[in-house]
DNA sequence: CAGAATCCGGGCTGATACTG
DNA sequence: CAGTATCAGCCCGGATTCTG
């Protein structure tokens, strides 16, 4: 019965893209992976992106077990999201992905072809710590190129 | 001047993301990876896909080195693609990722939420050796659940 | 056999306005 | 502050048809 139908992959990989699937997804757990973040400092940090999709991606990534939302209760409202084991492993693999672009992104403007990566790899190594920037720090981290 | 715009990327992970950015490309890599195919072939291991899909993302993976074209110039025509350096190595990751993709899946079967993956890691890992297949055995291997 | 050309529909994203 | 709700545009992918 059920309109719930199982979801079918001919890979896992299928399964892993489809959950970082999202145009701002990986950029929400490289952020968050800094260090636990609001709502109003991810759509400061994150140029361009808006409320309602940071919203949509925000959910998605919580369903998929990658972050966690952690609600303070108070009034004005003060929640905050981070990363959950899951979701520290994968944004190890995202640094590898960055590493393998990069390294795409040289041969590429060899060929002629130019391309731009405004963040290296190093900065969303797990090993980073930047948990004593402020969020104005992030900011301006973030918009400048 | 040149209306060919540079290409900016946040993290190097977009422009990977980018590469494999196709409703097919993860599986052409994987499926060319086992041996050189051709389009047909290609046409018949990957259930569902269409004539204009298969060449734009066959174009597309080509333009990015990823697989490389290779034409035999006779009549009737012979085609086959086959992966380069980058497309190996990237090959590589695309294990990686489907094995957190297997793992994800697991955590999400014991959770209730039904997922099915249709082939494991293993047969797409570099070390499998399907080269003493034939095309009509590959298509069984594919066409299965 | 390999592929080019055309039309079309759905889903994701973005802009805007509203709410507890 | 942290969301919801609604509408609109665009791009990707699918079906079909035609060609060297």
């Amino acid at each position: 019965m059920s309109g719930m139908a199982d979801v079918i992959y001919n890979l896992g990989i299928d399964l892993t893209l489809s959950i970082i699937d999202g145009k701002w997804k990986t950029s929400i757990i490289c952020w968050v992976g800094i260090k636990p973040l609001r709502n109003g400092e991810l759509l400061r940090l994150m140029h361009g992106i808006s409320q309602k999709v940071l919203t949509q991606q925000l959910r998605e990534l919580e369903d998929d077990g990658i972050i966690q939302r952690t609600s303070y209760g108070t009034v004005p409202p003060k929640v905050v999201y981070s990363l959950t084991e899951d979701g520290r492993e994968l944004r190890k693999v995202l640094v590898t992905l960055s590493k393998i672009g990069e390294k795409k992104a040289e041969k590429f403007n060899e060929m002629g072809r130019t391309i731009h990566i405004t963040h290296t790899y190093k900065e969303i190594m797990p090993e980073a710590n930047y948990s004593n920037l402020n969020v104005e720090t992030l900011v301006k981290f973030a918009t400048e190129s």
